[in-house]
RNA sequence: GGGCAGAUUCCAGAGCGGUCAAAUGGGGCAGACUGUAAAUCUGCUGGUUAUACCUUCGAAGGUUCGAAUCCUUCUCUGCCCA
């Protein structure tokens, strides 16, 4: 066991901001296993890269022998987090709120500690509430707290509408906080607002305030906006291999740096060529979620497919000629059956009349064109897919 | 409850009777260049059995040869007053 020193530098590793940092040694001095809170919101299933973040250092903490509890918020989904919105969140579905849970939490023991970890569903105590309760919980904070926060301001100073129940939103959160009865709460910085009401409704019963810990918030793939797979700029952790590399071969080398640093906790060296420091990067979390030779094989196959452009030695997806023979229509089915892309008629003439599909290497232009079909022929159709005919 | 403003294609935001599938910007996609990077340049960005047709401008009706644009009602939002 490390002593209470060795652990907080460890815990405050890679942190953004954490509040109560001398608490949190003083708790960690008592040697009883902490309970460091984690609240999700399952409006969807599946878990990226920017969720590891933060589960990354939960399982800090589990290895260090304190106690995870993951707040599943079953209640809190039906509200919808209104952080970093402009707008109202669409409310979800008792059933799709219940379903991602359910994936979200099998995808999240792929990080953290099973035995470690208690999961809680925030429903099992805000449905049996009655509405005085309710009323008395709000009685403990002011209207000018809530309207504190930067999101709300931003939209009251634009004249965009906030409803009631999202200013509930933190208030909500911050009663978990009190029912877990949290030593730590993590979430991103974006959730430093929520995190604090927290612990000021722990103050008010009584309880010693949780430390607040906020973890960076890592940007997607397009380096500017967060992780969202609302934004499709995600990388999933459950995603194949070969997805998982060529979509972080894709980011900007700025991004790779972030990443290195928030993913990795490693800096990337400067000495090393940015392409070679990238595939390291992308094989590292590969790695990660699957294992080194699955990594080394999808550095392999992308070599071979984009460095090399040998698309013979590359595993391509195999695709048979369905009842359209003509090029729109096979393009067309390609990204139906090889990638699950639908795209209309329109976008798929747009897309071979600007040049972006070839047949073995061959430009092809014309929408209405009915090639020999051969099978091994490789039809290109933009610069990162292709399909082989089979 | 009263007064005012507003709802436009992914977003922001023009349009205010025909020349509107709708300016411009952002985003996205594709091409060139390249390291599937950045930057830059170019094109595209509702749908279709595609030099035409169909469905779109909060909803439903109406006026008109013709409506995103005018009228009526409704729904929703913001601001001000109470």
């Amino acid at each position: 066991m490390k002593s209470p020193a060795d652990q907080l530098s460890v815990l405050l590793r890679g942190t953004a901001r954490v509040l109560g940092e001398s608490e949190l040694l003083k708790k960690l001095e008592r040697g009883t296993p902490l309970r460091a809170k984690l609240g999700v919101d399952p409006t969807s299933p599946d878990l990226h890269l920017g969720h590891s973040v933060v589960l990354e250092k939960l399982r800090q903490f589990q290895e260090l022998g304190h106690q995870a509890v993951l707040i599943i918020g079953d209640f809190t989904a039906q509200i919808g987090d209104p952080t970093g919105r402009s707008k109202t969140r669409p409310p979800l579905s008792r059933d799709e709120i219940l379903a991602n849970a359910q994936t979200y939490t099998e995808q999240a023991f792929r990080i953290l500690d099973r035995e470690r970890t208690e999961v809680v569903f925030n429903g099992d105590w805000f449905n049996k509430m009655t509405f005085s309760e309710v009323i008395q919980l709000n009685a403990r904070v002011t209207m000018q707290q809530m309207l504190q926060r930067e999101d709300f301001k931003n939209r009251i100073a634009n004249d965009q509408e906030v409803r009631l129940h999202e200013i509930q939103y933190p208030i909500v959160q911050g009663w978990d906080s009190v029912v877990v009865r949290a030593d730590v709460e993590l979430g991103g910085t974006d959730q430093l607002f929520n995190i604090l009401v927290g612990r000021d409704l722990q103050k008010t019963e009584g309880m010693e305030p949780q430390v607040v810990m906020c973890l960076p918030i890592l940007e997607g793939l397009d380096g500017v906006q967060k992780m969202s797979k609302s934004l499709h700029n995600y990388v999933g952790i459950t995603e194949a291999p070969g997805e998982m590399f060529g979509k972080l071969m894709s980011v900007s080398d700025e991004l790779m740096a972030r990443y290195s640093v928030l993913l990795l906790g490693r800096e990337i060296d400067s000495a090393v060529h940015p392409m070679e420091s990238k595939k390291q990067l992308a094989a590292a979390l590969v790695t990660r979620y699957h294992s080194a030779q699955e990594a080394a094989a999808a550095r392999e196959n992308w070599e071979a497919m984009f460095s090399r452009k040998d698309l013979d030695a590359v595993e391509l997806p195999e695709f048979s000629i369905g009842t359209r023979r003509d090029l729109a229509g096979v393009v067309a089915e390609a990204y139906e059956r090889a990638f699950s892309e639908s795209k209309s008629g329109s976008d798929v003439r747009r897309l071979i009349q600007q040049g972006s599909v070839q047949l073995d290497g061959e430009k092809l232009t014309d929408p209405k064109a009915e090639p020999a079909w051969t099978a091994g022929q490789v039809l290109k159709l933009d610069k990162k897919r292709s399909v082989r005919i089979a």
